[in-house]
DNA sequence: CTACTATTTTGACGAGATCAAAAAAGAGCA
DNA sequence: TGCTCTTTTTTGATCTCGTCAAAATAGTAG
């Protein structure tokens, strides 16, 4: 890497931060192995850390606190389209009764930023604000093909093209071809490429200025998604689509 | 404060992302200004958040990323009773029509853990994740209630009962009287003590073991909140807590 | 009560965080 | 297109304070 200079304590606090989020709840001394430094100074930043609220200890173990979620509550809230885009995606949940999502591009992947579960709804659980590669979701297709040429490159660069099933698109060439044939349809498709068994429809939303804000989208069983409720759906989510573009640009 | 000694380092990165969070998005000498230190040193904290992924620079600003949605995100998924209050909360909008929450208490303060918006919800934008005192909201009451009474007086000696508007409890014995009445009710209604016009109620969550878990709600404007329909939700509420409860406990 | 493990505190060393100041990059404006 | 002013980024020197090993304390299991 060696970009320009960072300050050390702060990168292993965030390190500690991963950390913690993937072994939760731990001791000081698990926390201090996981990030590879002396028990006594893990010790010290998890007490920062529990002094400013982000790290909370319970029963002798630390877990991160529900601080971040209040960030980043905050955050999506503070984007002008999110209230809209919430009110879409509940009628696209009611309306066809599975799950139903919005997710914008940040530092290269796609981030859910908004989800929610129908009565009939199958799928998996995923949490609100994970980060997944763009090329292997629906949704992240949608946006993809929606980016400037050369981000797409740099993207690609950054993160590759790994498979999650034997189904994802790991091939540049396939990928770009697969771009431009969703430019042209108005939406993406991802058939068992993230996870096997279920399949998702999403379409763009852009802004005034015919950049890409985001996407929404459907996701279901692989048996009940057939081609015949995809053009329904694709239906639809056009509709929603176009309802938060319209008022987006009202607000803005 | 002069509590066990922290990094400080730390402490200003953190300073940093809280002063982020409020003037999003802000360049570096307005972060600088807000925290106190000098241009260069905002600078290079700034730098190292965005190399870790927590903060994301846009047209020479900068402003946190949705990295503080994903952790918030998953600790939410880690509370193994998560999956259950989601499935009920959800219920409870689309059997009410109201706004609909869960809440837990964390650091002393309630913290909305989720949230709905039915059809014909009225209400106030809360973001999730939200910490809000204790003693002004029906959700923060319910969990207050039943607490150990050490631990109301310590949250109460910590953040104090400020007012919010010229319904809320400011006066310590006048909550301690409401919170056994709560006890006693089974419930805990907020009238207009956050928000004016809006009223809510809710009841506690508890584990097998009789401990507070957190508390479901409901909220809506005060006109329709009327007697007659406030119990008619405090049936609704005690059956969706129940059906937690038991599911919790099952899960366990 | 004893042995073991995990957490917390201590203190000394030197890496590196901080700061002022300089350099570079942008943003208006005529 | 230059010129001024503002903001961001880089630099380098000082000495704070983050780091670490080791000791002290607390916690746990037998």
């Amino acid at each position: 890497m060696a970009e320009t200079k960072t300050i050390n304590a702060v990168e292993t606090t965030l390190e500690i931060v991963e950390a913690l989020k993937n072994r939760q709840p731990a001791g000081v001394s698990t926390v201090a192995e996981a990030v590879s430094v002396p028990v006594s100074t893990a010790y010290m930043h998890l007490n920062t850390l529990r002094q400013q609220g982000y790290v909370v200890k319970e029963a002798g173990n630390y877990r991160l606190s529900l601080r971040f979620l209040e960030h980043g509550g905050a955050v999506r809230q503070q984007l002008d389209f999110f209230t809209v885009v919430k009110d879409e995606v509940n009628q696209l949940t009611y309306l066809t009764g599975e799950i139903a999502g919005f997710a914008v591009e940040e530092q290269g992947q796609r981030v859910v930023l908004y989800r929610s579960e129908g009565s009939g709804a199958v799928g998996d659980q995923i949490p609100i604000g994970e980060y997944a590669h763009l090329h292997w979701t629906s949704l992240g297709k949608a946006i993809l093909a929606h980016l400037p040429t050369e981000r797409i490159d740099k993207i690609i660069d950054r993160h590759g093209l790994p498979a999650n099933t034997p189904r994802t698109i790991t091939d540049k060439e396939e990928l770009l071809t697969e771009l431009d044939a969703i430019r042209r349809a108005g939406y993406a498709v991802d058939d068992a490429e993230r996870r096997r068994g279920i399949r998702g429809i999403a379409v763009p939303v852009l802004d005034a200025d015919e950049e890409i804000i985001g996407s929404v989208g459907v996701a279901g069983p692989k048996m009940r998604f057939g081609e015949r409720y995809m053009a329904e759906l694709f239906d639809t989510l056009s509709e929603k689509r176009n309802v938060i573009e319209v008022r987006n640009e009202f607000y803005q």
